[in-house]
DNA sequence: AGACGATAGATGCAATTGCATCAAGCTTGA
DNA sequence: TCAAGCTTGATGCAATTGCATCTATCGTCT
């Protein structure tokens, strides 16, 4: 058993960087995005999926795990998104439990503008600060944190 | 003027990657935590900031800072930590506004508990899946994306 | 077919968060 | 000195989250 139960003081400093510095960045682009009158970003997560999923759309439970969101919060933000007109929601053939979300029309307009903030932000905070090799550096690393760890 | 609306594929995977990580650390550890039948993270980071600033204690304010919580949340936490008797409020001398925030020997015992879920998360969650000199230079990377960056 | 357990998604209720604003005390400057 | 503005911290109210549970449908096993 090679568990340690007390965390390297490298393995500490790293935590509480990762944790510090992601909540800083993520508030940073919320508040462009509110700035800018436009929905939070769990609303970008949510569209950007269903766009590149198409006109086939997602089931819910897909959304669920592709974006960690929680299934309560999932069946209340689609309801959200919908009643906003931004997705649709489809009955399911072989399944009459489920349903399929589709983006509409107006959530690929939504998903546009929010881009045009989101990306913004993503070149200042981070875009800007490291080269690219230094990016790709640290999407290796934190991919290993990942679980399951991701090669690439 | 440098800035760049539209991010590079690197800058993209590196934020999303952060962003996908750090969430899911963190709720593994609040699970942990919770599982253990004790305090969230959030009372930790106080907590954690009050046994090192010892008996003086810190006013709210500096908590704040330290923590980069609201305003709001800061004040309601400490009301729950009062509540349970982890805390204690004291006036301040010089400024009949403010208050002093120490931590409560129970408090330095929660803490202790917390701190031996929490420990073991992170060592099991970083320690384990990266070694000592690439969590240095997450840490460092991590470090530069911070505001104002880091220089160690 | 019928029963039983698993899966998909919604929802009532309590706790927390976010926003705006407030009250109280401090500081500065005329 | 005292008005105006700033800082510190609290709070009412609306929105969101978390938890537990519920309904409906599906799949499987007998």
């Amino acid at each position: 058993m090679t568990e340690k139960a007390t965390p390297s003081p490298e393995a500490i400093k790293a935590w509480a960087r990762l944790m510090r510095v992601s909540r800083q960045l993520m508030e940073s682009a919320e508040e462009a995005l509110k700035t800018a009158g436009l929905p939070p970003l769990a609303w970008y997560d949510v569209l950007h999926e269903l766009a590149e999923a198409g006109e086939d759309g997602l089931r819910p439970f897909q959304l669920i795990e592709r974006t960690l969101f929680a299934q309560y919060n999932i069946s209340r933000l689609l309801a959200r998104l919908e009643a906003d007109g931004l997705v649709e929601k489809l009955p399911v053939a072989d399944d009459g439990r489920g349903q399929t979300i589709r983006i509409a029309a107006q959530g690929r307009e939504t998903r546009r503008q929010m881009w045009a903030v989101y990306g913004r932000s993503i070149a200042e905070l981070v875009g800007a600060k490291l080269s690219a090799d230094e990016l790709t550096m640290v999407s290796a690393l934190l991919g290993r944190l990942r679980h399951p760890p991701a090669s690439d």
